[in-house]
DNA sequence: CAAAAAATTTAGATTAGTTTAAATTTATTT
DNA sequence: AAATAAATTTAAACTAATCTAAATTTTTTG
């Protein structure tokens, strides 16, 4: 059994492997993870001895199996309990992140399993990041960032890249969502912000940096 | 804020407290926590110099206003979550305990009075319980062990005194839960046991110690 | 009411996770 | 390739929660 902190640094490790393509750096996870990195060394240590990392000093550190194993669990946790307090407690999308972070500790595979069919296996959570499955497989989709779209186009909202709660207040501000249609009226060449008609209704301007860490698929 | 183990020390004494209408004993807690006597003590010191607790030493502790405040808090947030399980996730209710056991130190307000309002503002948990409102007030009801009724009443099952998964166990497999009909058909002067009729369908007998833990009303 | 038993507290040690400061290793720059 | 900067690790110490064993206080009983 690992303790709530170690579980928390193996998502940690799974998050930034995945971002930055490579083994996750001490420096990396003592920001990440808001600490120091005499604690980070401290704590690889421990999940070398457990087996759950591959730990060289002064290397960096990467997944085992098994650390892989848990990391995906965890993750699966939490966003099956995003989709629950959103959907079915009515939160807003920006409030959530933090529940989920203490909800996904609680280990029980009947727990999960049951909330998972009790909120009709979603795919994605409210973010739009792929939820894992039980065997651990995340469902890919085709999506881009809005910034890729050419001046005419429409789309579909699918998710964040970007998952700051400034960021996302700001979205619903703009009434922009998951499901959200966008139509692209114009592009400024000066710094590459979007006149946009969102839901065929409001006109809204929107920079080059939110644009590019809006997820959507063209339709 | 007070940490998890804090808050289980503060349910027990509440518990304690409650069952045996005085004050907690060290050695009580000790047992219903499943630790010793000494990190017993040493906790207390810790929650009276928190104000959560009055203390003395040798005499037992009772709790502040303040501990009671979040020993109710914590029994509202258990008995809600145990509504949840059984419910929505259709868990049966020998095993909600454990889960609700966590869940419940999940602080949140809002988590909770939209946990309430999703559940629709429960008045009483799977076994019964009474669940306090966002006040802390409970709802007291009229309720009697099965073995004060006389032969030929009839009654409707409203709760367990006894809470131990094999008594549960138990009742689930004469079929008899919060709902359930039961009329008492004979009383066995040797042993005090019953012969009852359960939802006007299948006979069984009781024993005098299950009469005891199964809360009624008559009708 | 003294002796024995039961309950409780103290003392000292242990573990997980953390911190700060100093030392070491690796990477970068001239 | 030496000097400097950045990243990482080590060392030593701290906190919360726990434990065992010994000491003390309270309660019970002959």
């Amino acid at each position: 059994m690992l303790s709530y902190t170690e579980e928390n640094y193996l998502k940690a490790i799974f998050k930034i492997s995945e971002k930055e393509k490579k083994s996750a750096s001490t420096n990396s996870l003592a920001r990440h993870l808001d600490t120091t990195p005499a604690s980070v060394t401290d704590m690889l240590k421990r999940l070398a001895e457990k087996e759950m990392i591959h730990y060289e000093r002064y290397k960096g550190v990467t997944l085992t199996a098994e650390g892989n194993r848990i990391a995906t669990s965890l993750i699966r946790r939490h966003r099956l309990w995003e989709v629950f307090l959103v959907e079915k407690l009515r939160f807003d999308w920006e409030h959530v992140h933090d529940l989920a972070e203490e909800l996904e500790h609680i280990y029980s595979e009947e727990l999960i399993s049951r909330l998972d069919a009790f909120l009709n296996y979603p795919k994605f959570d409210p973010h739009g990041d792929s939820i894992p499955n039980a065997e651990g497989k995340f469902t890919i989709r085709n999506q881009m960032p809005l910034s890729d779209l050419m001046t005419g186009q429409s789309c579909q909202v699918l998710g964040v890249k970007e998952h700051s709660n400034a960021f996302l207040r700001y979205l619903n501000q703009i009434k922009v969502k998951p499901g959200t249609q966008i139509k692209i009226e114009e592009r400024i060449e000066f710094d590459a912000s979007l006149r946009v008609l969102i839901d065929q209704k409001e006109r809204s301007t929107i920079s080059d940096s939110v644009a590019q860490s809006l997820l959507v698929k063209r339709i």
